[in-house]
DNA sequence: TAGATTGTTAATCGATTAACAATC
DNA sequence: TAGATTGTTAATCGATTAACAATC
């Protein structure tokens, strides 16, 4: 178990049932069905079943699963039964936001080292924050022995940050920058650009009454980036 | 073409390849290659072209894709040849930061109304906008014809904000809140947690030197998600 | 022309679903 | 016991890749 062989589709939908059952656990059930964690996630009961059976056997014939172990088995399983320390490049609206999130730290993570390269931000305080200096970063990724960065810099300076916090030991990156990174295979990259997600809904949406469209057309709408 | 019946997998790239697309303009490129989109993407070429047929024959023989013009194509299938107001929900951290993100309006999106249900909040202005008391959400979005929306609530609050936005006519909703959403079918719904994304790159990390995972051992992490 | 690259087909690969014996 | 639900198999469904004729 806990192979490396696991479809990577699995290895998608594992959080989502971790964070399912935490909700579940919260509102005081002890056991769950497929089927009723499927409802909560618009997934199949046997998708479900056939997911976690790829890591041992959790449920009970007739019962389902215990909430309370399989919530166990799988922060085993993902590796959240310990807590990860982060590094966060680029100290923006968006930078703070994450070093204010709480959500964080109750899922297993917490930001340890945040960094920017404006003068004016080093050394500034933000909660119980102190912006590094970035020319830092390598260094200080060592000492700290940190293995994953989130990247909240604008994407014209997300490719050379990639790399130095991987030259630093890095090994899975949350990049907020909307570019993809050529990276070593080996890497595990992740990507949060909400114009994507957005792009993806108005596909479907199409029509719309000319009003609201010929108030801003086509030209408009520059291609710029950054 | 622009059917209703294009795999969703596709769909999903599309969105990719315009970004991609885009940035190649920017360097000058006025040609490109099935090979060289695929190469920024880490897509195969392969790939990129049938997915691109499904629309039409953009491509020539021997010198590749127009970049301006796939660029318009792209726009128009995707429905970006125009600009998209949203309604943003939740005026917090997060909400500020997306209120002040500029990479909305150069791609195609505006965030045309913010709403909060804190009465020190409600009033306040925050750049251009001023915070709206949550309470007028319905009359505010049939007012202002919106059709997406973007939730940066509480968990918590995230389901009954979704509903009420549904029903005053919300086709699509990016959702930042951690917790999958109970819609009719018809609603486009996409979702931004990144603990979901560091838990999808831990699984594969693994191993950690026991000083580091000592230090905050299991139970230290609750469940809470909120 | 020769080299490059598209659009498309067929083959391969992978993921989801349906069904059911086992069993709590 | 009877009803419910798992784990697993086989069948279905869908996505990706390899290959190549067409052609710029």
């Amino acid at each position: 178990m806990t192979m490396r062989d696991i479809p990577p589709v699995v290895v998608g939908r594992l959080p989502l049932y971790l964070r399912t059952l935490c909700y579940a656990q919260q509102e005081g059930l002890t056991t769950i069905s497929s089927h009723e964690l499927g409802r909560r996630l618009s997934i199949s009961a046997a998708q479900i079943r056939k997911d976690l059976s790829m890591f041992g056997e959790f449920g009970k014939q007739g019962t389902g699963y215990p909430v309370a172990a399989l919530i166990r088995q799988l922060r085993r399983i993902l590796h959240v039964d310990r807590v990860w320390d982060m590094a966060l490049v680029g100290v923006g609206a968006l930078g703070r936001a994450l070093l204010a999130y709480q959500g964080f730290a109750k899922r297993g993570f917490r930001i340890a080292l945040a960094f920017d390269n404006d003068p004016h931000k080093i050394g500034q305080r933000v909660g119980p924050f102190v912006v590094q200096d970035v020319a830092r970063l390598e260094r200080a990724l060592q000492e700290a022995d940190i293995r994953l960065g989130v990247i909240a810099t604008p994407a014209s300076a997300a490719q050379a940050i990639a790399e130095r916090m991987v030259q630093a030991g890095v090994q899975g990156l949350l990049s907020y920058a909307p570019i993809h990174l050529q990276l070593p295979e080996h890497i595990q990259v992740e990507y949060i650009d909400p114009v994507i997600y957005l792009q993806r809904m108005t596909f479907y949406l199409g029509a719309v009454d000319q009003g609201a469209a010929a108030e801003a057309l086509a030209e408009a709408t520059p291609c710029g980036q950054d």
